[in-house]
DNA sequence: GGCGTACTTTACACAGTGTCAATTGACATG
DNA sequence: CATGTCAATTGACACTGTGTAAAGTACGCC
């Protein structure tokens, strides 16, 4: 905001930012690693700049996935599902998250490693991950309202499995594993949910 | 078997697998890492000396998990579901795999990270992971021809998503993330793959 | 001119993995 | 008893990657 030009260079810190995202989402298949002077260097800066605008790597990593979230707008699309009733709310939020899920999986997949062995970064992905949990909670309150729910489902259960259903690692695991399409997944998903949540 | 007398302390290589075991299935909540050293101190030799018997950590890792998957016999436990048959074999199966799972999270866990940037420990795990697909696709057979199976749903489909399902991360997520109990999961987990594979 | 800010270069401490070489102790076999 | 061998030990070291520290450079601005 408060920069002069910005014709070309954006904000370092920016720089910096869109530089891993780039790395992270070309290393997404190839597990290797990106590190702190890679990022430099495809920032165009010396590894110790980096060190000026980030404390840790893991702290980078965390604002990247903010960064990412900012430009990419989770927000917005996840409440695009907020208009649909029913079990059309279902299906449309399972099309925004799971829509949404490739463009940031680079980003996540770094997060998720990272989470083991970092509070910070544990920290940071449960923050996102609440964000998920309730745009389920909230689908599944709908159909509840809409009695559509399953009468021996508990709501909080149906919430955790829907959770579950569409959590990061299953679209990685069906996508890579099973070699299942995009659409596959979109598609099927929505099957699936619908028959694990929904009254016959 | 050729040694002599193993009064007391077993093989080396066992002590040092059994020792990666307890460390790994110790450290299974705090994601601290488990060093080679600390394996060793555990075992109760020098450093080096692991390595004379584990090329890299990796090896050791798969080693461990091969060591673990051999003494708890999974192969033996997942046949136990064999005996049955139409619905109750989808049942048994996931009785069966959703029971092993807790015995081996510690050493599954140190896997699954290290599969990030270790192709051996990648590989171990896939091959780890097909005995458990190649029992969902014979539990969906069992499906198929007791005429069980959702008309809908082509049989790929029906293994690819209880592969899914029954996977090590969504056992995590529901237990850690979601608090539910060992038994809340064996028993919402077979509701929920029964109403996603069966006909109504 | 003088000042501050952003960045650079170089150097280094630290942790963890993996390698190497010299040494010790036990034990078997001539 | 001497010898060889095997398992393990000790200590040193190379390498990688993170993070810290310090001194120097370039640029805009008052």
């Amino acid at each position: 905001m408060s920069s002069p030009a910005s014709k070309e260079s954006a904000d370092t810190k920016t720089r910096i930012l869109d530089a891993a995202w780039r790395l992270l989402e070309a290393d997404a298949g190839v597990g290797k690693g990106v590190r702190v002077g890679d990022i430099a260097r495809e920032a165009g800066i010396s590894r110790q700049a980096v060190y000026l605008h980030f404390p840790t790597r893991a702290e980078l990593l965390v604002a990247a996935t903010r960064h990412v979230d900012a430009v990419k707008d989770v927000d917005a699309r996840l409440a695009g599902s907020r208009a649909a009733t029913g079990a059309e709310k279902l299906d449309a939020f399972i099309e925004a998250w799971g829509g949404y899920i490739p463009e940031i999986y680079g980003v996540a997949r770094a997060l998720l490693a990272m989470r083991e062995s970092d509070e910070a970064a544990a920290e940071a992905w449960r923050d996102r991950m609440r964000a998920v949990m309730h745009g389920c909670a909230a689908a599944v309150r709908e159909l509840e309202e809409a009695d559509l729910l399953r009468p021996d489902l508990p709501s909080d259960d149906a919430s955790d499995i829907l959770w579950t259903l569409l959590s990061v690692r299953n679209w990685e695991h069906l996508r890579h594993d099973c070699g299942w399409s995009q659409e596959h997944y979109i598609d099927g998903m929505k099957r699936l949910a619908r028959r694990a949540l929904l009254a016959d």
